[in-house]
DNA sequence: AGCTACTCCTGGTAGC
DNA sequence: TGCTACCAGGAGTAGC
């Protein structure tokens, strides 16, 4: 599922041929992509305004148009972005197609439908609760450490927390949760400073690693605009390694559920802090 | 404040 | 082969 790193290699390889295109027509094949306006509305806030630019916030794809709104564009689980000549086969599953006057369509292609491609007057606004973004300066160890502090929660849930630290999700919390040697279910409070360095570090390399190699790819869904799958995949040190063993000591990789979501952790090297006080040992 | 469950979706897969 | 049941999960929301 695309992260902050995947958002991030989508802009980049739609960027050349986007920016400062002028849009000329737009096809709508699922109304709920749009987020809420009718199609119409979306058409007519579209139609022969120029694109400004692509951006990423978060994991969010966010192209100024010169009237002051913005597309913003998350691509959820299965989203797909591309910007391929007229006439290109999108196959069944496109949900928003928009013809640019350079001679190409931007499409945005989903199947599971729960992507967003939305016409926002003001996208400062919409994107105001988001966090941090994880590689930016503002992104200290010193704030991730009083950060951590400040709230008494399992780590996991949240470094999930899109409003508490903005692009991560399921794959890139487990490898950096795994690298700082942290427990996913450990409380935040209990973080010190040395362990918030640690996890800053790692969340940092994680995510610049990944981005090199343009993003993960283990199943059918994300691959680059390009149409190639990303590389990081090779990378996992635990997300999707359930019962294989740990490359670093060996022990067997455990898959449970935190927060409702397949979690991975290696049982030596993340130790849990506590027992599990409602599992009553043998 | 923080948790759990539920919703939205459908291709892929396991089991029979 | 063809059917059913279940799984994956980001973010928003409701309820406790």
């Amino acid at each position: 599922m695309p992260e902050l790193p995947e958002v991030e290699t989508v802009a980049r390889l739609i960027r050349p041929h986007v920016s400062g295109r002028r849009v000329e027509a737009v096809e709508v094949a699922w109304k709920r992509t749009l987020g809420g306006i009718t199609p119409q509305a979306f058409e007519r806030g579209l139609v022969g305004r120029r694109i400004l630019g692509v951006e990423r916030r978060a994991k969010y794809l966010v192209m100024p148009l010169d009237s002051g709104a913005a597309i913003v564009c998350h691509l959820r689980m299965t989203g797909r972005l591309h910007a391929e000549p007229r006439g290109w086969d999108a196959g069944k599953f496109w949900k928003v197609r928009l013809a640019l006057d350079s001679g190409r369509d931007l499409v945005f292609i989903d199947v599971r439908k729960f992507g967003r491609f939305e016409l926002v007057r003001d996208p400062a606004a919409r994107l105001a609760e988001l966090g941090p973004e994880p590689l930016s300066p503002e992104f200290t160890a010193e704030t991730l450490h009083s950060g951590l502090g400040a709230r008494s929660r399992a780590l996991k849930p949240l470094l999930l927390d899109q409003s508490f630290l903005a692009g991560l999700g399921n794959i890139y919390v487990d490898e950096s949760l795994f690298r700082a040697r942290l427990h996913p279910l450990a409380n935040s409070r209990r973080v010190n400073a040395e362990q918030a360095t640690l996890l800053h570090r790692e969340i940092r390399a994680v995510l610049s690693e990944a981005i090199e190699r343009e993003g993960s790819s283990f199943d059918t869904f994300y691959r680059t605009p390009e149409g190639n799958p990303g590389s990081f995949q090779h990378q996992f040190r635990v997300y999707g390694r359930g019962g294989e063993p740990c490359r670093d000591c060996g022990a067997t990789i455990v898959r449970s559920v935190v927060g409702q979501r397949g979690t991975h952790t290696c049982p030596r090297c993340q130790p849990r802090p506590r027992r599990p006080s409602r599992r009553p040992s043998r």
